[in-house]
DNA sequence: TACATGCGTCTCTTGTAAGAGACAATTGCT
DNA sequence: AGCAATTGTCTCTTACAAGAGACGCATGTA
């Protein structure tokens, strides 16, 4: 089920790219599919599992594993034959984070901003065309709405969507966006024209609000963290109740645009 | 002609992996090698030293980088032709410690210590053969004692690395440990028996407190923490001024291997 | 002006890595 | 027991990626 559903996932993300016939391909390519299948399942996979879900050749898949492993870039799992993420990705993580600015304090601001409001506070991205949480603190509500970091979700299902499109022009936004993105959880569909009205009007006014689009409990409240005059870099977000009054809604969106406005390279 | 033959065999033995001339090298090997160059550096460097730095041609660099950064494990930085880690490696980085219990809770226990008693503290893993930073946090002395996350150090030059070896053969201690490392920074030479001493000694006290090795106005105290009876999977370690009082220190000591000891699996 | 150095792209060749498939050893099921 | 499925290793072939090197375009500096 869940591996069904992660397969397919990854399908429909790898069509797009253009298939010479089923040839050869390059080990890398097979590298960087391993590392997205592990982070899209979030556990330890089995080689023969692994060589399954990405349709490599079994043969291929031991060599390659046993290099990434010898490399440290992936490790066995306890019960021996599962392999996961390495200490060396780990590693390399925290040297990104240390590198950027932007990321290490955007973190920062992410948990204080969930510490003062209480709410379930997030930092998004734009990564490789998809709404990706790169750092969450959950809010102190008795059932907060969990949302782990490294997820990604379809752009049209956010708020933050709508911010990080915002100054692109309608082909590339098209190009971004397939058709199941467009449908939401609960099978509602998005018109693309809406969606596109929608990135206008983030942009004019300089944040979002979405009400009940991921599940129907939840609203999603976004401000836009710029790299430079106009260009999004990344969003906070706040995640509240669907039934927050607008006052207090209101209060915590001119809270958001401060906080991101500071993030913001001037 | 003996010559000729002891040569031979030096050179087998000298690269434990065998070397068949200088020939083609695979592209996942060139791809480890960057991520390696990358973190040693700890900064964006350009493509074409990228080249110079890994003895690699300069067209294959391009393409893999190239394929790199598409693949968002890489990032161009700022200035344009200058490369650095990418978001995606810190993605898969956040999702190896979510995976990962010990490493969650002994940055918490790390962070917690630091504050409690104002020292440098951190938590230290073998990593591909050397003594690794997994991290570290800053204690509040004015003159405070850095050191990044990630950063490898010779295992005879720390207290931490006389524990992370607890418990293995001779043999492969020695296998682990160059010629170099066993030259201190200022110029002094550790023997590889006192070294195997030392280890012995710590396995022993379930503890090992070294002055000087690093530098001279430092103490290094370390603890053990065990995945299993026996195997030592990471230390715990403060690093404090060298004139600090026996009393205190042995206090340290005894905070630190408490909660080692709780970060241990039992 | 000439000359040197570095960058980014391109073409062509050949050594070799990706892949097919056979194998033995486990494991689980009936 | 017999049968089916899975794991890890190994061998061999050939499609193709790694690498050499030329090219044009920027720089900088004599």
């Amino acid at each position: 089920m869940q591996d069904g559903k992660a397969l397919a996932e990854w399908q429909a993300a790898s069509s797009d790219e253009e298939r010479p016939a089923n040839s050869r391909e390059k080990g890398l390519n097979r590298v960087l599919h391993i590392l997205d299948f592990l982070h899209a399942n979030q556990r330890a996979i089995g080689i023969g599992e692994l060589a399954k879900g990405l349709n490599a050749p079994r043969s291929t898949t031991y060599t390659l594993v046993r290099e990434l492993v010898e490399a440290g870039l992936l490790e066995m799992a306890g019960d021996g034959n599962r392999v996961y993420f390495g200490k060396k990705l780990y590693l390399y993580g925290m040297a990104y984070m240390r590198g950027n600015d932007l990321l290490r304090r955007g973190r920062q601001e992410v948990d204080a901003l969930s510490r003062e409001t209480g709410e379930t506070s997030e930092l998004c991205m734009l990564q490789s065309g998809r709404y990706t949480i790169v750092h969450s603190s959950p809010g102190t509500r008795p059932f907060r709405i969990s949302s782990a970091t490294g997820l990604q979700i379809p752009l049209p299902w956010t708020a933050s969507g709508r911010l990080l499109l915002a100054g692109l022009e309608r082909s590339r936004i098209e190009a971004m966006i397939s058709e199941d993105d467009l449908i939401l959880p609960d099978g509602r569909k998005i018109e693309l024209d809406d969606f596109i009205d929608d990135i206008a009007k983030a942009r004019a006014t300089g944040y979002c609000v979405t009400s009940g689009l991921v599940d129907a409990y939840t609203k999603c409240l976004a401000a836009p963290v710029f790299s430079a005059p106009g260009k999004v870099e990344a969003t906070m977000c706040l995640v509240v109740p669907i039934d927050t009054s607008q006052e207090r809604t209101s209060d915590l969106v001119a809270l958001l645009r401060e906080r991101a406005a500071r993030l913001s390279i001037s």
